[in-house]
Parts: structure tokens; sequence; C-alpha cells
RNA sequence: GCCGAGGUAGCUCAGCUGGUUAGAGCGCAUGAUUCAUAAUCAUGAGGUCGGCGGUUCAAGCCCGCCUCUCGGUACCA
């Protein structure tokens, strides 16, 4: 590996159209925050670089939605979300926003120069404009009927009711939702970036010379190159974002993943003058913190385009983490399942540590993780409180107790004594090794394990004992405790940094010096220490009760909003046209799966006319087996599609809940197949 | 279906290029102890390492088939 002089650190940038939440912080934000808090405390040249993701379609709508404007939206997340982070102790060198002037001049100016150098191909398509808007349209902004499952309000990208994802000129009937007017097809120009044509120099950078990533990241990569990669889009038509710097282009902006990225230049360069140095210096390490949602982007993409660029680094690593689900069930905006930064830190008062510890030693960092509650209350109240907090507490008491908060000067060292300041390096060695490797699950349980050698060491010695019999011996054993609690202050600072000032606090000491983490005097004979107080707190059943009530409630609001959500009624048609629909009864003869398909059975109905093959998308739900025999309603006239190979039929009908339950629309009681239904 | 990641003690996870009785933390049980936020320390119970088959003197680790979870992708009239 090279010897690298300094590192930048990305972490992910949060999309501004919603709080942050501990997914984030436990797949993202706090790794990131531990490694550069180390880096720093080593003295190492290192930037810390975030900021707010405030383009893309996603927010124009929410804007829409609540009747203000985009830059409202941004502006009100951007806001919560800085302040929360600030208030958590990620210590970003800088905390930006793709809104910011600088970002649109950098990604501008990036994308100007690609295209100057002809990295881009230019496509032009047919895509919906609304005439009386005068604009084209973002999928999101068409509703129309979809083309799968017949109901209405289905949108360009994708059908909400059937979850089908579509192209918007499929859609029947399409509407704008900007003036409800209907769209008209218009040829618009786009540019995309050919990543099929970086494929051989991808293969190589990653699947060779990084076998050292992460397995999960590198997998992923494999998986998408062996898959073939496509040109893509990095230009939309929308009014929202960054404009495209070339004429002709009026109405286009970059596609919010191309400038996103962008976004972690733009901050750098908003930091320092000297920002070069650390994008474009090889003997800089670029690291990407980011979730496994965005692999992709960092790995494939982003690199591709730097590489496109020319002048700058790639990244190093991109230690990527999986999800954390919370109480079994997925992480969800939409749904309210989730704890929020910005709330946890209300309900929490001055217990970040808390939350950092718990998020740090339960990282999802090789698959999907669960947060729980009493997972939460149990690692506070057995690990920090019992462990931690108590050795401290116990030294510092006695301390006090026995020699008025003056540290004493150690008589001699016998072999146990010699055992347990030997242990301290070799903890400490074994943390930043973890740290170094990016498992930081394991390291935080290192340096947990000091104070355990603590709390052992005490046991063993039993000062309380010796002061009436020894007192000279306790000199030594008081000594040696309050090294290895001077020892923890240093080794905690990365995960713990709250409670690592407060430490140093209580034991007299100012800024944090790694170079003495190890050593086996910190405080010297003769140094005064202050009045200690405890670093934690025990939660109560109570504080926990009030959590997991609170997401109760979410479940409950979610119950009664998804029965509300039933689709409105379709317009009024015509006796004449329900009549041309010829629904019979029939029975299904045979079942089985159609090979190669998750959701598709190839069915045989005997519809009373004749027996015929229909194709439907019910594997998920129903064995064939089990539906053999079965009276259903067919819709024998529709017009015949071929489906992998087999030409389906007609079409079963289906109810279909807001869960996308499926259900047979059957008749009640057994009548001969072909009755007409109507 | 295809691709990727994962399935190891009640819970969360370690286990390097295969090598003696499979480890840790938390939880649990018992004992010791009282300086400490009834905290601590010691000891112990608890595992057919997802399943079946194979290679090997030897497999949690290698190979094949199957199964479950997560993600990506194809498909849903």
């Amino acid at each position: 590996m090279t010897n690298f002089k300094r590192t930048l650190v990305t972490s992910a940038l949060p999309y501004a159209n919603g709080p942050v939440h501990i997914g984030h912080l436990a797949g993202v934000y706090v790794p990131a925050d531990i490694y550069v808090r180390y880096l720093r405390l080593k003295g190492e040249d290192v930037l810390f670089i975030g900021g707010s993701d405030e383009h893309g379609v996603p927010i124009t709508l929410k804007a829409r939605n609540e009747g203000v404007t985009p830059q409202d939206i941004v502006d009100k997340y951007h806001t919560i979300i800085k302040k929360s982070f600030k208030e958590f102790g990620i210590s970003f060198d800088i905390y930006s926003r793709t809104s910011n002037k600088i970002h649109h001049e950098t990604a501008s100016g990036f994308f100007r120069t690609l295209y100057d150098k002809g990295e881009f191909i230019e496509k032009e398509t047919e895509q919906y404009y609304d005439q009386e808007a005068g604009q084209f349209l973002a999928d999101r902004y068409i509703t129309g009927t979809c083309p799968h499952c017949n109901k209405d309000g289905a949108y360009g990208d994708q059908c909400e009711s059937c979850g089908t994802s579509l192209n918007a000129t499929d859609l029947i009937n399409p509407k704008s939702t900007i003036s409800g007017s209907v769209p008209t097809l218009k040829a618009t120009k786009h540019w995309y970036l050919p990543l099929d044509k970086h494929e051989p120099f991808l293969r190589k950078w990653i699947l060779e010379d990084h076998k050292e990533w992460k397995s999960n990241v590198y997998g992923q990569c494999k998986s998408w190159i062996d898959l073939g990669l496509q040109p893509r889009a990095v230009s939309r038509d929308l009014d929202w974002g960054v404009p495209i710097p070339v004429e002709g282009a009026e109405g286009k902006v970059l596609y919010v993943w191309f400038d996103a990225p962008i976004g972690y230049i733009s901050a750098t360069r908003e930091l320092t003058p000297d920002w070069e140095k650390y994008w474009k210096d090889p003997e800089t390490r670029l690291l990407h913190f980011i979730g496994k949602d965005n692999i992709v982007f960092h790995c494939i993409v982003f690199p591709s385009m730097l590489k496109a660029e020319g002048s700058y680094n790639l990244p190093d690593n991109v230690p990527a983490n999986e999800f954390l689900n919370l109480e079994g069930d997925k992480i969800s905006t939409s749904r309210n399942w989730a704890v929020w930064l910005h709330e946890y830190l209300q309900d929490f008062k001055d217990k970040q540590d808390v939350l950092r510890y718990v998020l740090t030693s339960n990282a999802p960092e090789t698959k999907d993780n669960d947060f729980t509650w009493k997972d939460f209350q149990a690692r506070n109240n057995n690990e920090l409180v019992a462990i931690y907090g108590n050795f401290v507490n116990r030294t510092l008491v006695l301390t006090h107790k026995y020699y008025d908060g003056i540290v004493p000067a150690p008589e001699s060292f016998n072999s146990f004594d010699n055992e347990t300041l030997d242990a301290i390096k070799g903890i400490v060695d074994k943390c930043e090794d973890a740290i170094k490797n990016f498992k930081f699950r394991e390291a935080v349980k290192e340096a947990m394990n000091l104070a355990r050698l603590g709390n052992k060491y005490l046991a063993d010695t039993e000062p309380w004992k010796l002061i009436k019999t020894d007192a000279e011996r306790v000199k030594t054993i008081m000594y040696i405790s309050l090294q290895i609690t001077a020892n923890l202050s240093l080794l905690m600072e990365p995960f713990l940094p709250f409670t690592s000032k407060k430490l140093r606090e209580m034991i007299n000491l100012t800024e944090p010096e790694w170079s003495l983490c190890g050593l086996k005097e910190i405080l010297k004979p003769g140094h005064a220490i202050n009045q200690p107080e405890l670093m934690f707190q025990k939660i109560e059943d109570q504080e926990i009760e009030v959590q997991l009530d609170k997401l109760l409630q979410s479940k409950k609001d979610n119950e009664v909003s998804s029965v509300k959500a039933a689709t409105p009624a379709k317009e009024n048609i015509s006796f004449e046209e329900f009549t041309k629909m010829d629904i019979r009864t029939g029975t299904i003869v045979e079942a089985e799966k159609v090979a190669k398909t998750k959701k598709l059975l190839r069915l045989k109905i005997d519809t009373g006319i004749d027996q015929r093959t229909v194709v439907s998308g019910i594997a998920e739900f129903f064995r064939p087996e089990e539906i053999i025999g079965r009276q259903v309603s067919i819709l024998v006239n529709l017009a015949p599609r071929n489906l992998k190979g087999i030409e389906s039929q007609g079409m079963i009908l289906m109810a279909e809940d807001a869960d996308g339950k499926l259900v047979f629309v059957s008749p009640a009681q057994k009548i001969a197949n072909g009755s007409i239904v109507s």
C-alpha cells in the first residue's frame, strides 16, 4: 500500500427531504467520525467532509405537495440535519450543501470539462412535454392509468398500486400534474456517461487492485461489472438543480447522482484554498464512508467520472456498511419507522455517547443488524454504567478517600502490577489495529476491555482491605488504577468524545494526546485530580417504554393511513363499455411455475368454452398444487399476450390490498364453468 | 431465474492460507466481595458451526446439491 501523507474522508451526503435517523448514523456518520477523530488524535492531516444533497425530483415533489419552494424544503431539512449532527458530535471540518453557489460552479465546471473532452455521448429521445407549463415533465410529474393493473394515479416511473416500474410513455391517458393538461411527446437531447467505456479500467482497478475492499463492497461491484455497464444519463429536464452549462440546454439540469458526489469536492473548495492538495495529490488517501445503497455510485460511477476528468485521485477504500433495522422492521422515512436523531437528542439529553456506543458496538458492518431499545438500555446499564463508568468512579472515589485527590507515588511493582501495566499497551494496539481496518465494533469492544482490566485489577488487589493492613501497597494500586483511567480517557476519545472530555476534566488532563496512549504513566505522582461525578446514568424501563410507545403509535398511524389509502373510484363508464368485457367463471385444471421467474404461474383454465392457458403473476402468494381445482373469474376476451415465451389468453381476476396481497375473486358457490359474470 | 452478501451458543458477533477438547461480549446459574450507580470479580451451564452428500489422515473453513434472510436484476396484464 502507498504511504499516504494525508487523508480525505467523505461521508455520504444525506438527502435533504427528511431528518437523519439512526440508520444513517450507524452506517455512515458514526464510523466515519470515529475514524477521523482517531487520525486527528494521531496528529495526522485529515479533512472530514459532509453536506446535504439538495437536488433531485423527490425534493421538488415534496415542495409541490406542501405548497412551498424546493429551496424552502432543503433549507428546513439542511438546518435540522446540520444542527443535529453538530449536537451529536459528528466532527465535520465542513458541513456544506449542494444548493450553494460554489457547488453549482464546481459541478458545472466538472461537467464542462468532461463535455469538452468528449467524455459524454449525446442522445435524443422523445419525452413528455407540458405545453401549458412550457417544460419537460419528469416521470414523477406524469400520472395516468397503469397499463398493468389499470389503476389510475400511476406515476411515470412507477405504479404505486402494483409496484411495477414503468416508462412514462407506457401510461394510458397521461396527465401532467403541473398543469393538468395532456402532455405531448417532444424530442429532447441528453448527455450520457458511457460507463461501458470505462469497464476494462474498472475491472482491473477494483477486481484486481482492490481485493482488500470489504467483501460486500467487492462482491457488489463485481456483480455490476459482470452484468454489463450501460451509459447513464447525466442530464435531465428539470428546473431544480445545476443547470447544464452548454448552449441549447435550457431547462436541463445535472442529474442528481452526477452532482451529489461532486458536492464532496465543492465542500472541500469551500473549506480551504488548498483543496486541490486533498483531491489531486497522489499522496492523499481518499476514503468514502457510505451505506450499501451507495456502493455502485461510489465504486463505479463516481470513479468513472473522476477518471474521465483525469486530474483527480480515486478512492483508496470505500468502507460501506449494511443496513440497520429497528425493532425487527426496516427503517422507513415514509412510514415514520425510525429513531430520528433530532428527537433522540431531545429525549435523551447529553446522552450522545450512549447512542454512539450502541450504534458502534452493534454496527451493521458485515450484515444487516437490528436496533432495539431493550438492547440500547442493556448496553448502557450493563456496559457503559457497570463496566466503564463504575471502574472510573470507584478509582476516583478511592483516590479522594485515601489521598485527597492527589495521585500517589507507587512503591514497588510486583509481577501482577507489571502484567497489568503491560496489558494496557496490548489493548491499545489491538484497538488501533481494528480502527485502521474499519472494524469499529471490534475496536470499541477492545477499548471496553481496558475498563474490564481495571475492574479486575481492583477486585484482585482489594485496596479497601489493604488500606487497613498495608497502606503503602495501596499507593501502588491506586497509582496503577489511575493510569488505567487516564488511558481510558484517551482510548475512548474517538468513540465517546463527550465522556472523554468529562473524564479528562475530572482527572485534570487538558487536551488529549494520543502519543501518551498506552503509556504506563500518564498521571504523575503529585498530580491533583478533581471531584468525580458519574459519567453515565442508568436508563430506567420507563424511558424505554416511552420510545416503544412512540413506535407503536407509528404502527397504528400506518394502519389507519393504509385503510384510508383505498384508491379513489375511476371515471364513470357506460353499461355498453362494461359489457365489452367478457368475464366468466372457470376452474384451474393445471398450474405450474414458469421456469426462471419469481412471480409467474402458468395456469390451464377450463372456461366452459374451452381450456386455455393463462400466465398470472401470483406465484409469490400461491403454490401451484394448492390452487388446482379452484374456481376463479376470468376475463376471456382480453387480447392474448406473450409472456416468457408462453401465450397468455386472458386474465384471472384478483383482489389486491394496499400491501400488495392477492386474493382470488371467485364465485361464492360452485357454479358451472363458463357462467357469465356481470 | 441470474448475480452478490449472509445463515456459528438465548442475543450480537470473532474464527487467518483446512489441523489438538469451536471462541468473545451481553444475558442466565452458582460462588466470592462491598471501594463503587445492587455495580464488580471468579466459576459454570449452553452450540449436530442452516441441511444433505463429497474431497482429505483431518472441514465451521474446500467442492456439489438443497434451504432460509437481505440487496441487485429479469419477470407481474
